[in-house]
RNA sequence: GGUCCCAUCGUCUAGUGGCCUAGGACGUGGCCCUCUCAAGGCUAAAACACGGGUUCGACUCCCGUUGGGACCA
């Protein structure tokens, strides 16, 4: 359908990858998968007062983390300016731009003036329609734009919208510290670059006609636009730290798995009928912009968690080790001396109650570590004189066993149920206690085996010594 | 203020004029399973913003209102 696709994401390093950058990164990655065509990475850093290179890394290495590689790039803005110079250059050669030696004071009161009548404030055109302009001041350059008719903006997802060029003024593509504006730097570069597809958040829509008679101007056929709805935090507003954590890197410290916030993400504003889990690969296959919604979309952390849990849920417990390992780590916890099979069993018995590899390595506490620490309010319901006399029995039953794996262990409680005349839970519960340290765990039988004769033993000893 | 965009359960969405008694997912409630907690299974409540048209027939097309959002300052 689509020949040759070039498709960029050009995100400013004035703060992390935030979950909007992310989408829109993903989509425009999607679609040139999709397509077979290049995804381009360019740092848009004009705006040097609070671009810095700490937020190009921090980009870059969301980037990486997702998953999301790019063809070309990253190329940086601020070692192109000698391109944009000559681009306005030939504008100004061909008149099609012109100085302005309106001071900003003047431009100012003008502004006021307009708006206290009730009119939009636009520039005038006064530098416009004077034959050689003179001032004292440094003038700024701005471009021509057409004074009637109306800009077709064809957007692939928004459909057809219309702009009455009157309402577009003469807008400044050069400040007079000789920096190029916005408005004019994307186009000389999405131009440079051969970029096909402009698929970008839809608050550039209104920018879109702007750019489009540069384009213009420039004699080229301006790229196809398809602008994303955007994403929204709880209250409809803009997504802010107000709602939460918004960067990339914060998910990633949370505990989240790279594609369970892909996947998350895809689902804001694209669909794929009934289906809600994709894998990346299905997504370079399904992708397209014709599903992808108008309306805007809010942030529900709920919804990425639950898809985290089902990532976790399906990965294979060798994968989640090297995962996890970070974690557990951060916990202050050595894991390196583990023996990954032992490990792999671990994680397995936990996949399912966890929601974040976070969770994971919290859970996996009582695995590793020596000892545990009972929870005050978990010892006084169960470590007592009403569960003394289980405990002991599974203490001693417990150090007399040889075969010690789940399916003995399980064999040995049976037998000290009937023994009792009590159901499971009466001497689960409180060796779960003793074991874990709290009341909740896997089963009681593979965590028994997993945690061993001896630290099991030891363990069941230091809670019968908290009886006393 | 001007311009532009958007509008289906609380949230993400399916739906492209009859398939809709509006489907799925998250979340929420209930039940089942059960050694705890999860997971899983079943189940319930929950939406077409409003008003006009167009049409034999509108969630679906058109217009307006309202509400939200974005951009320009």
């Amino acid at each position: 359908m689509f020949k040759d696709v070039r498709v960029r994401f050009a995100p400013s390093p004035t703060g992390y990858l935030h979950i909007g950058g992310a989408r829109t990164a993903l989509f425009n990655y999607l679609f040139a998968r999709r397509y077979n065509g290049k995804f381009i990475l360019r740092i848009e850093d004009t705006d040097r007062g609070r671009s810095t290179d700490e937020y190009i890394e921090a980009i870059l290495d969301g980037l990486r983390w997702l998953g999301l590689s790019w063809d070309d790039g990253p190329y940086r803005q601020t070692e192109r300016s000698e391109l944009y110079n000559q681009h306005v250059r030939q504008l100004l050669d061909a008149g099609m731009a012109y100085y302005c030696y309106c001071s900003s004071e003047e431009l100012e009161e003008k502004r006021k003036l307009a708006l206290s009548t009730g009119r939009p404030p636009r520039y005038d055109g006064t530098c416009r329609n004077i034959k050689h302009p003179e001032g004292f001041i440094k003038p700024t350059v701005r471009f021509k734009m057409p004074l009637r008719g109306e800009t077709l903006v064809n957007d692939l997802i928004k459909g057809r919208v219309v702009f009455d060029n009157s309402t577009l003024d003469d807008f400044i593509i050069m400040r007079s510290d000789d920096t190029p504006t916005y408005n004019f730097v994307v186009v000389v570069d999405d131009l440079e670059m051969g970029i096909t597809h402009i698929i970008r958040g839809d608050d550039h829509l209104n920018n879109t006609p702007k750019q489009i008679h540069i384009y213009e101007a420039f004699g080229k056929r301006p790229p196809l636009f398809a602008h994303l709805p955007m994403i929204l935090g709880a209250d409809k507003g803009r997504l802010s730290k107000r709602h939460g954590a918004t960067s990339v890197q914060s998910y990633r410290d949370m505990g989240y798995l790279p594609q369970a916030l892909l996947n998350y993400l895809v689902r804001l504003g694209w669909s794929s009928g009934d289906q809600e889990v994709f894998s990346i690969r299905e997504l370079t296959e399904k992708f397209s912009l014709d599903n992808v919604g108008k309306s805007s979309a809010v942030f529900n952390p709920e919804k990425l968690l639950w898809l985290n849990a089902e990532y976790i849920k399906s990965a294979s417990p060798d994968e989640l080790i090297p995962l996890v390992e970070p974690f557990v780590s951060a916990q202050g916890v050595d894991c390196s001396a583990l023996d990954p099979v032992w490990f792999s069993a671990a994680i397995k018995t936990l996949q399912e109650r966890c929601r974040t590899l976070s969770e994971l390595a919290n859970s996996l506490r009582y695995y590793i570590a020596q000892d545990v620490e009972i929870d005050e309010k978990a010892a006084k319901k169960f470590i007592n004189e009403a569960s003394r006399v289980y405990l002991l029995a599974v203490r001693d039953a417990l150090e007399q066993l040889q075969d010690f794996r789940a399916a003995e262990i399980e064999r040995m409680f049976v037998e000290m149920m009937s023994r009792f005349e009590v159901q499971l839970g009466k001497i689960a519960q409180p060796v779960r206690v003793a074991i874990t340290g709290n009341t909740v765990s896997p089963g009681i039988f593979e965590v028994i085996e997993l945690v061993g004769k001896e630290r099991s033993v030891k363990r069941l000893d230091k809670a019968i010594a908290l009886i006393e």
